[in-house]
DNA sequence: GACAATTAGATTGCGCACAATTGAAATTGC
DNA sequence: GCAATTTCAATTGTGCGCAATCTAATTGTC
């Protein structure tokens, strides 16, 4: 016979998904960073490419990829988009050929300032005590981590 | 002066940035359901979309896009391959002809079947408690919702 | 009833994401 | 020393995700 809803669909409810609730809260928090990243000139995968770069200057598309969990069809036409506007050169290693370097322009380093009040907009928009966010955050990374040690059987 | 890395740099570095552990605890969750979803011959957006449908059948694009957060630039076209394959059918509603009414098909039915093991396969690799879940994803879910308010001015 | 404003969905264009493939360069294995 | 393997980046193709625009249908106001 037909089944309504019943107890056994209970895990098949979108409400009961923490994917969803991930999923939802990505492009929730793309939402809000998107008008304060359109002044920087900026998509939100190119602020976290240019976070890592702030970082540490002059590294192979490869370390890029592995902090951010990209690979290179991603990286390779973001990064020709960064160094179209002129915030990151791309250079071959002279070391490895393989590789290519990534560093920061001046205006590339310059961006940095106009970034700075960045996060505190996002605190703002996130309504949250910092102590909160940095709890909920360690735990999603710990959650991330344990999914991807599965990914790699 | 040139600054190095110093305490005024702490809110931009990247591992301080709960958005960084959400986008990619999403990609991670993408990855390990796309082995998953790759048997029923889904996405996992076009899963979340089977979802609402699985509890609702026969509604229209508006309603699935607000359950989902998305629009019809998403939609439109991720519904018509869901229609090629069989799953859904999309129909004018003959009440308000600017909607469009998606109901399943017997396949689409059948698939939740197909379906329903996979919320077991996605808590065995989260490697966590069903009640640490429950509340990571209504803390999750709580701040996707500020976020979402402040879009809205 | 006429007409402005609103609403639903489709379309276009751009930028991710990622699988799969390619090609060049480096490393290894013997 | 050199073939086999591995590594790195680039490329191709598919599918989101979203802003902006468009068309058609409905609603609100008079």
């Amino acid at each position: 016979m037909p089944r309504k809803s019943s107890a056994a669909d209970t895990p098949l409810r979108l409400d009961n998904q923490i994917c969803f609730a991930v999923y939802s809260a990505a492009h929730a928090f793309n939402r809000v960073y998107k008008p304060l990243l359109d002044r920087l000139g900026l998509t939100y995968p190119q602020y976290l490419v240019m976070l890592v770069l702030w970082e540490r200057d002059n590294v192979p598309v490869k370390d890029i990829g592995e902090r951010l969990f990209l690979d290179s069809g991603t990286l390779t036409p973001l990064l020709k988009r960064l160094e179209a506007a002129h915030l990151v050169k791309r250079t071959r290693s002279s070391e490895d050929e393989r590789q290519v370097l990534i560093a920061l322009t001046a205006q590339g380093h310059a961006l940095k300032e106009k970034a700075r009040n960045v996060p505190h907009s996002i605190l703002a928009a996130s309504d949250c005590s910092v102590p909160e966010l940095v709890a909920m955050k360690d735990e999603i990374v710990a959650l991330r981590d344990r999914l991807n040690a599965v990914i790699g059987e």
